[in-house]
DNA sequence: CGTTGTTTTGAGTTTTCTCAACATGTGTGG
DNA sequence: CCACACATGTTGAGAAAACTCAAAACAACG
């Protein structure tokens, strides 16, 4: 039925075989510089010319759009060895901020569009990875349209423990206004609605930013819509 | 019903529009096939294998995910000259079903991909396709993640303005239902937010499947969040 | 240790949903 | 062409979920 296929796997074994983007290791890597912000610095804001395209070397960054009152949606969060940062127009259409201190390899855009297009190799890692983020943003297209908010944060607690392959001491790298930028939610209610995973023993936060699984199944029932908590 | 181009307007309509990504023009054509489906039939459906991928000829599809429970999120609408059904995986990540009578272009995915990749003519075609698509889908994050009812229903009757390229009598090709599961909201809802709108003098709906837009600036103020009608 | 920023909890409000009834349309067979 | 059945769309009333505003608890940091 439901259960998009976790792309997550694809992504962390295709980064550590070098499978995917790799795109550093090509003639590509000639033109590429690389470059160091601080937690808290934007890489670069919405609206802005797009010289680069980037991958994460190291550290996370956020990639979020604002509205014109102030509200944000996150629309993902980059970690290691991952693209982001290119589109179809020589313009940014998101903000791209770090939330740890981060180092990014900077391609130049044109080069790079241009030698995915006439190295085959290439071409077959970039269009992967496209299709992987669009896989992606489907997925959080149904979290956010169908969703609760126990199941968005339940299914998001989830994706953490998936994307740093353990079951406890999980870290939170982003703040809880982050995750409810991420989620569609405000940061009140993922707050309630942790406390309420903890108060019914299917997690463990003994700090804010730290959490542990206790129940995975009783956390994947929730994520995927079993009723009794909602 | 429907006043969409059906097949025999294609070959003009495709040659005079450019724009369609002329997948069909290549060595591609010949392994091509067109297949034809009546309203409400699936062309695939979330977890088959997905030995194509498509590009629809005449008609409009949807695409969409069922959860556990039986609501949907409609992630998009395809028309004329539109590309869908591709992912990086060989099963299907999605539904598509026509919703008005559709014809479809065929290609046998792997022959696609591989020529996708050997060819740059082809490779920055689909590129630019997947980017596209990767912009929209992201665009609907904001509205899912930060609208509220007002706000995705003015949005999205400003997008089928600009699709059909007018701004008096727009048709909805898609029923409330379809509305309201890509909006993410009821049916209940998006039904009360279009009186409300017309009450509004904002826009005219003198039957159900057709609107015109009375006026524009006061959608758009809406639609990006003016205050007052919310 | 105070200061500042982040997280959590509480109380009351707003929005959207649910359930139910009613209206409008469309299509079919008599 | 009418009558009936069935699908689709609209409206209303009450319930539930999430939001807002406000305050308190907790952490991090100089």
């Amino acid at each position: 039925m439901s259960a998009l296929p976790q792309l997550k796997d694809f992504d962390k074994f295709s980064v550590v075989h070098g499978f995917i983007p790799d795109f550093g290791a090509t003639s590509l890597a000639a033109s590429a510089s690389v470059k160091r912000i601080k937690a808290g610095e934007t890489l670069y804001v919405e609206g802005d010319d797009a010289p680069f395209c980037y991958q994460m070397i190291s550290g996370v960054a956020k990639e979020y759009n604002t509205l014109e009152d102030g509200r944000r949606q996150v629309a993902d969060f980059y970690g290691v060895g991952e693209l982001f940062g290119i589109s179809e127009l020589t313009e940014q259409l998101h903000t791209a901020e770090a939330i740890t201190d981060c180092a990014v390899r900077c391609f130049p855009r044109e080069k790079f569009l241009r030698a995915v297009e006439t190295n085959p190799v290439l071409s077959h890692r970039f269009v992967g990875a496209l299709m992987t983020r669009l896989h992606r943003s489907r997925e959080r297209m149904v979290m956010l349209g169908r969703m609760n908010a126990v199941q968005r944060t339940a299914s998001f607690l989830l994706r953490l423990a998936e994307e740093q392959e353990k079951a406890t001491d999980i870290q939170f790298l982003m703040s809880r206004q982050d995750i409810a930028d991420h989620l569609g939610l405000t940061i009140e209610t993922v707050c309630r609605t942790l406390t309420e995973l903890k108060k019914k023993g299917l997690i463990l936060m003994p700090v804010a930013r730290l959490f542990s699984i206790l129940d995975e199944e009783g956390l994947e029932g929730i994520a995927h819509g079993a009723a009794g908590l909602r």
